[in-house]
DNA sequence: GACAAACTTATTCAGCTGACCAATTATCCC
DNA sequence: GGGATAATTGGTCAGCTGAATAAGTTTGTC
């Protein structure tokens, strides 16, 4: 094994190809675990996913059980990523502002990435030593970011007062059931919800559902189709004509 | 293999104690099929949740298929068994009534019955055999009947105008989304979302989302109420609290 | 008691399971 | 270039799981 014996002498940098093909197989776990559930993935099929022979899995990731928590540390570092990048400001911003913003970039999320969903309900409907991991490690700091941003803009008359837990999962599932389910309702309705129209659709339904229809002057909605040029400053939405 | 005679003799009624096994049967593959998907539940599997022998579980089915189609008919049949008994006279009352009390109904069947979407959500993320026959079969129905009344509701202004499609989705979405992962939320939170004051409490959450604020009298409001000078007519949402 | 429905037991056997390892190749550092 | 090490390969392992069925036993009904 690599030890650093006498000097500093550093170990060695991992190398570009290693490092490729860890995030190939931590991709292919990620949605092998999400389609199938832990016991349903198999080692051998995320390998032959992820394009790569059997043995690396156990070469980079100690087993799979590694594997998997490497899988959720990548999604959910995703996730953070993705806010970051795209909610700036997050201190300026007042608790309206920034609800509004999360919740519409939370449905892109959900749509590029239905994963996390898939994998947070193979693993939430049952208590063990797997969901109490992913619970503390990433759940936990999520749902207190979530609460607290529900709390400061039900105290701002934003969203309705109703417990923030229910809120909560309330908007997890409105906002990610439709990209979980995308095949249905392909096969259903017969259009693709992971059409930009169709995200950028559903974004809209879940605002006008959570905070009312968005109207600062109140613009008539609904009887003619009515152009709608006042757009509130908060929503960075680009107006759309119907 | 004993085959049922077809002979002009009539063939002998159905044993009592072979409806109950079938019936535990299909209640062990329900739950099985909604835990691990159709791949993933094993035959052995549910005979011994069920409680019966392995090989009965062929004499009463033909196969996995046809178990699986038995406990997909059966959970749907209990669902319409549910809006049946308990939204009563859906011929009189107006959309809006109906749809309230049935948003509210089917909180309290997610709640009951958290198999259902499930199972729905480990068929609906591929296509194939499998998901035309239950989307055909069951959900198609259901999704003309509920964004049928959704139309109706928006046309009294009771929801807010976004397409029935992204309203369908996010209802099932946030209605079910928190009793599929309860036992998420019990360890996150440690309160129990499967309390009746927790499921009351969500059926009040979505409706306060949903509808607005709830309304003193639980009287109808079938057209808009012109009463509140501030909103404008066409809205008859009731404003949220400043 | 005759006879079929309902159920049990005991297989079958192909294929898959995660883990592990010895041999091989690619890459780095001196 | 060459030695060392990281990265990758192919293969083995021992055991388990899969659905299906054949043959035998109990139970209920006529």
């Amino acid at each position: 094994m690599a030890m650093r014996s006498t000097t500093a002498a550093a170990e060695r940098a991992p190398q570009q190809r290693a490092v490729d093909t860890r995030a190939r197989i931590v991709q292919a776990a990620l949605a092998a675990f999400a389609d199938l559930g832990f016991d349903g993935a198999t080692t051998r099929d995320i390998a032959e996913r992820a394009g790569v022979n059997q043995g690396l899995i156990t070469y980079h990731f100690a087993g799979k059980l590694p594997l998997w928590q490497a899988a959720v540390d990548e999604i959910f570092a995703t996730l953070r990523a993705h806010f970051a990048a795209r909610v700036p400001a997050l201190a300026d911003a007042d608790a309206a502002t920034r609800l509004r913003l999360m919740v519409r970039q939370y449905v892109h999320f959900a749509a590029a990435h239905p994963e996390l969903h898939r994998l947070m309900m193979q693993e939430g409907k049952h208590d063990g030593p797997r969901m109490q991991w992913l619970v503390d490690r990433h759940v936990r700091p999520l749902y207190q970011l979530s609460t607290g941003l529900i709390a400061d803009a039900q105290r701002a008359g934003l969203v309705p007062d109703v417990p923030p837990l229910h809120l909560h999962y309330l908007l997890i599932g409105a906002v990610a059931h439709l990209f979980v389910v995308a095949p249905e309702c392909r096969r259903l309705t017969g259009r693709d919800p992971l059409r930009a129209a169709a995200i950028e659709a559903h974004a809209d339904a879940i605002s006008a559902v959570l905070f009312g229809p968005a109207v600062v002057p109140p613009a008539r909605r609904r009887v003619a189709p009515k152009k709608r040029k006042t757009q509130i400053a908060t929503d960075p939405r680009p107006p759309r004509r119907r």
